[in-house]
DNA sequence: ACCAAAGAATCTTCACCAAC
DNA sequence: GTTGGTGAAGATTCTTTGGT
């Protein structure tokens, strides 16, 4: 905060209040009104600042493009449980015991992330890069809706019973048997008997972690 | 400590664009 | 025409630096 001019100051001080009063960002136009400031090119300006420093990003392809580094809108987001983890070799927790699951860590996903999320949304934290193939590394944290059925096609994460081991693959049924396919094309599918394979969650999203 | 010069940061004006 | 935004050029203010 030092390092910024006492404009700079101001206007996140307005951002972040117009962002508590709304639920939407300011315009610059809205920052120059309440801040008394002559031009747009000033607020232009500053938040180019901000930007650069790290206390605001921007999307300049869409009006009130402006965004908050670092703050949590409670009102737009989601508190996901992580109740374990998800790597070869190693079974996942039953998502079944959502309530009881002593999940000390959640995740925050924006409700956009998950439309219509409800209890039944869990999250795993990636161990080992066994499944760097699907573009997922160690340390990332996967988010899946509870489910037993899934779509042909649909990246699900599945119990083998025989193998023992929970994995997250793409889903396709072929009649009798189940393949399931890395999202990189040049590993091969396993083949498994349909029955072989408890689905345990469709994948919604995969948050990064950047350190 | 004081002051002046230089450079950086900040601001203003004006013109312009795109979408609605 | 209105709204939301950008860019260039130049003016003003602030900060740093160097000389006395």
């Amino acid at each position: 905060m030092k390092d910024l001019s006492r404009r700079q100051r101001a206007i996140l001080q307005f951002i972040e209040s117009f962002l508590d009063q709304n639920d939407y960002p300011p315009t610059i136009r809205d920052i120059q009104r309440d801040l008394d400031i002559s031009s747009t090119s000033v607020v232009d300006y500053n938040l180019k600042v901000l930007e650069n420093r790290n206390h605001i990003r921007r999307n300049r392809n869409i009006s009130r493009g402006i965004e908050l580094v670092g703050r949590v809108n409670h009102r737009n987001v989601i508190a996901i449980p992580v109740i374990g983890q998800i790597a070869a070799g190693l079974p996942i927790p039953v998502p079944g015991d959502l309530e009881q699951a002593d999940s000390a860590e959640t995740v925050e996903v924006g409700a956009d992330f998950a439309p219509n999320a409800g209890r039944d949304l869990f999250a795993l934290r990636v161990k080992g890069h066994s499944m760097i193939d699907a573009l997922i590394n160690d340390g990332d944290v996967v988010v899946l809706r509870q489910q037993v059925t899934c779509e042909n096609g649909e990246t699900v994460a599945v119990w083998l019973r025989d193998e023992k081991e929970t994995t997250l693959k793409r889903f396709y049924l072929e009649g009798e048997r189940v393949r399931l396919q890395p999202a990189n094309m040049t590993m091969e599918p396993i083949f498994t008997p349909a029955n072989n394979v408890e689905i345990q969650g469709r994948l919604v999203t995969v948050l990064r972690s950047v350190v």
